[in-house]
DNA sequence: TGGGCCGGGTTGATACATCAACCTGAAAAC
DNA sequence: GTTTTCAGGTTGATGTATCAACCCGGCCCA
């Protein structure tokens, strides 16, 4: 044994930031949850769905919103679909249906994320105030561009 | 519609901690998975397992050290055991049984937190420095902080 | 001493995530 | 015009997360 006892300052802030990331993510899931009776990955996707005008939009462009694996989609939407909160429709090229936005799912999500948001904003937002969470911001924007400059350097090897 | 159109600095910035967070999260993931064939929740439990002196302790210990309910744990465990990770032992106490770590599971951790720990200096800590580290993790405690608050308000509803 | 209580553990059912294998039909190649 | 190719979608299998139901052995009490 030994390194784990030797936990340097910096590995302190890493856990908690860990800690953070899972309470206020399983906080917010829950809420969701027992409030709206929605998963976060239907919460995903209903949302990415209001992003287009018509409520509806091709499969291809939600994987794309989301950047979730088309397999992943597939058996949410088939899940959300046996629910009614999302339906497939044809398009005109057979192999690449749409989906489309129930009565149903553009209920839920309209009760949703009011209710998200405000949690949001007492929980994160309003805690930090908005020079911190400028920072804060501007230190999530630097990791993501650490990632995918690492991510670009894993795959030309 | 209209109100997702409507994104203020602030819901573009908590989208911002959203997307850092799912990446670094997944990123961390698939490496612990390729390289050392251990899943994040394999991850936490080892290394619970290795803050006790003898490899061993009550699966309630577990249990409080990781915040998991408790069947999320037993099912975790029985894998676990199944792999050869750990094992479950009698306790003098025989309702509530020990987990030890195996030597193959001491092997395992002992292999993934040295790289574990570089990914997160290389995507984490170095790509912040002390400053804004120490700023990033203030910030953190604070929105746990007031999640523990807002937890307590819930309950005594 | 022999019920019944009770806290912690396990089990089962369902939802979600991931990987690999497969299907499908439009468009390219011939 | 037939064959090939191929991007994108679905399906199945396995691992993981969560909830509810149940089990079990020590403890309390009569």
């Amino acid at each position: 044994m030994g390194w784990e006892q030797e936990l340097g300052e910096a590995d302190r802030m890493w856990r908690t930031y860990i800690e953070m990331a899972k309470h206020l993510g399983s906080h917010l899931q829950q809420h969701l949850q027992r409030e709206c009776d929605l998963s976060a990955a239907d919460f995903e996707v209903l949302v990415r769905l209001t992003e287009s005008e018509r409520r509806e939009m091709p499969v291809a462009e939600v994987a794309a919103a989301t950047q979730w694996e088309k397999s992943r989609l597939s058996h949410q939407l088939t899940r959300m679909a046996q629910r009614g909160l999302v339906e497939r429709v044809d398009s005109d090229d057979r192999r690449y249906p749409d989906v489309r936005l129930t009565d149903k799912g553009y209920a839920a999500i309209n009760k949703a994320v009011p209710e998200h948001t405000e949690m949001v904003h007492a929980l994160f937002v309003d805690v930090l105030g908005p020079e911190r969470l400028a920072g804060f911001a501007q230190a999530c924007a630097d990791v993501l561009r650490a990632l995918d400059e690492h991510r670009e350097r894993d795959c030309s090897l």
